[in-house]
DNA sequence: CCCAACAGGTTGTTTTACCAAGCTAGAGCG
DNA sequence: CGCTCTAGCTTGGTAAAACAACCTGTTGGG
C-alpha cells in the first residue's frame, strides 16, 4: 500500500517525450519515433503510446501526418493567454496577495455600463469595492468589483477590510453561486481628473479600461471588475495559436 | 465507392449529444447516461463512448466525477474567443473581402515598436502595407502589415492591388514560411493629426492599438499587424471561462 | 524511359477484455 | 436505532488484435 500515487502510464509517456523535446533531443521538425518503436522502447501497449501521442497533438507540441509520421513542433505558447486577462486575477486571490489600499466600500448607483452587465435596471445600485493597487512601489492600477446587493448580504464584502480569500471563493462558500466564465471588453477613454491624480499619470495620456462581467454556467450575471490601467505604462499581451 | 466520406463513429456520438445538450433534452446539471447505457442504445463498443465524451469533456460541455457519473455543463462559450484578436481575420481573410483601400504601399523605416517586434535591427527599413477599412459605410479602422523586406521578394505584396488570398496563404505559396502563433499588445495612445482625419475622429477620444506579431514555429518573426480602432466606436470583446 | 501496380511502412479507428479507483445504497450486526 | 461493511454501480486505465486510410519507394511492364 504506497501512499504516493503514480501517475498513470500514458501521462508518464508524455513527461518524458516533453523532456526530450525541451532538451533538443527531438528538434523541432524532426520525425517522432513510430509507435512501434516506442511500444519497444517504453515496454506498454499501442493505446497507451497512442494516448499520450494524443495529449500531446492536443497541447501542440507535435503535428502528424496520417501514413507519414509525427513531427515535431515545439513547446506550445498556449500556455500565456492569462496574461491579457487582468480580472482574473483579482478574482481568484485574495486582496492580500497585492499590494495596495481600499479606496471605497460603498452601495453607489452603478454606472450605465455597469448596470448593463450586471442586467440591473439603469441608475439603480449595486455595491462597489474599490481598490488602487501599487507596484514597484508606485500607483499601478484601479480595480472596481461591482455586486449586485442581493449577494452582499451575509458576506464581509461590505467591509473595508482586505478580504483573506479570492471574491469567487468568497461568494460560492457564503452564497452558493459559482462563477464560470468572463464576458471580457476592452475600451480606452481619458482619465477624469481624479483618476489621473489617483495614478500618477500625466491627463493627456489615455487610459486602458477591462470589464470583466463575472457569470454562472446559465448566464446570470454575478459581477463586474473594472480594470484601469494607464496606457503609457502598462499594455496587455497574449498569445494564441493561428488555425 | 462513395464520395462523400463518413465522419467516424465517435465523432457521430459527439454531434448526437451536443444535439440533445442544446435542444434541453440533457439539461445543465442533470447526469448523462452512463457508459453502458450509450453502448446499448447507440451499438457501439466502449472505448468508442469513452472517446466521444473525452472530446465533450475536454470542449467543456460535461464533466466527470469518478464513481458517480458524468454531468451536463452545457454549450460551452470558448468558442467566441476569436473576436479580440482582430489582427487575425486580416492575415487570413483575402483584402476583397472586407470593404476599404489600400493608403500606403512602400519600405519604410520601421518604427520601434515594429522593429523590435519583427526582431530587426532599430532604424531598419521594412515593408508597409497599409489599408483603411470601412465599415457601415464610414472609415472604421486603420490595418498595417509590416514585413521584413526579404519576404517580400517574388510576392505581390508590393502592388497597390488588392490581395486576393490571405496575407498568410499568399507567403506560405510563395515564400514556404508557415505561420503558427501571434504574440498580440494591446495598448492605447491619442491618434495623430492625420489619422484623426482619416478615421474621422474627434481629435481627444484615444485610439485602440493592438498589434499582432505573427511567428513561425520555431519562434521567428514573420509579419506584424497594427489595428487601429477609434476607442470611441469600437471594443474589443471576448469570452473565456474561469478555472 | 515512363508510368502503373504493389509492398511495406505509417497513423486512424474500432472492438473485446480485464483490472483499478471511487461513490452509493442497502444489508446486517452491535 | 446507528454504525460498518459490502455489493454493485460508476468512470479511469491498460492490454491485445484487427482493419482502414494514407504515404513512399520499388518493382515491374508498357
Amino acid at each position: 500500500m504506497s501512499l504516493e500515487s503514480v501517475p498513470p502510464k500514458y501521462a508518464q509517456l508524455v513527461q518524458a517525450l516533453q523532456r526530450r523535446i525541451e532538451s533538443g533531443d527531438y528538434p523541432p521538425g524532426s520525425m517522432l519515433p513510430s509507435e512501434n518503436q516506442l511500444i519497444n522502447e517504453f515496454g506498454v501497449s499501442r493505446p497507451t503510446v497512442v494516448a499520450a501521442l494524443r495529449v500531446l497533438r492536443e497541447q501542440g507540441w507535435i503535428e502528424s501526418q496520417q501514413g507519414k509520421g509525427r513531427f515535431v513542433r515545439g513547446r506550445p505558447v498556449t500556455a500565456s493567454v492569462e496574461q491579457s486577462r487582468p480580472g482574473q486575477a483579482h478574482l481568484t486571490s485574495p486582496e492580500t496577495s497585492s499590494d495596495g489600499e481600499v479606496t471605497e466600500v460603498a452601495a453607489l448607483v452603478a454606472p450605465e455600463r455597469i448596470a448593463t452587465l450586471l442586467d440591473i435596471a439603469p441608475k439603480s445600485k449595486a455595491f462597489l469595492r474599490r481598490r488602487l493597487i501599487s507596484r514597484d512601489g508606485g500607483p499601478a492600477e484601479i480595480v472596481s468589483a461591482w455586486v449586485p446587493l442581493e449577494l452582499t448580504e451575509g458576506t464581509d464584502l461590505t467591509s473595508a477590510d482586505l478580504l483573506t480569500e479570492g471574491l469567487g471563493e468568497h461568494l460560492r462558500s457564503r452564497k452558493g453561486v459559482r462563477f464560470d466564465h468572463i464576458v471580457q471588453q476592452i475600451t480606452a477613454r481619458m482619465p477624469t481628473a481624479d483618476e489621473a491624480k489617483r495614478l500618477g499619470m500625466p491627463k493627456n495620456t489615455p487610459l486602458l479600461a477591462v470589464y470583466g462581467a463575472v457569470r454562472d454556467a446559465s448566464g446570470q450575471a454575478l459581477a463586474v471588475v473594472e480594470v484601469l490601467l494607464p496606457a503609457d505604462r502598462h499594455e496587455l499581451e497574449d498569445v494564441y495559436p493561428i488555425g
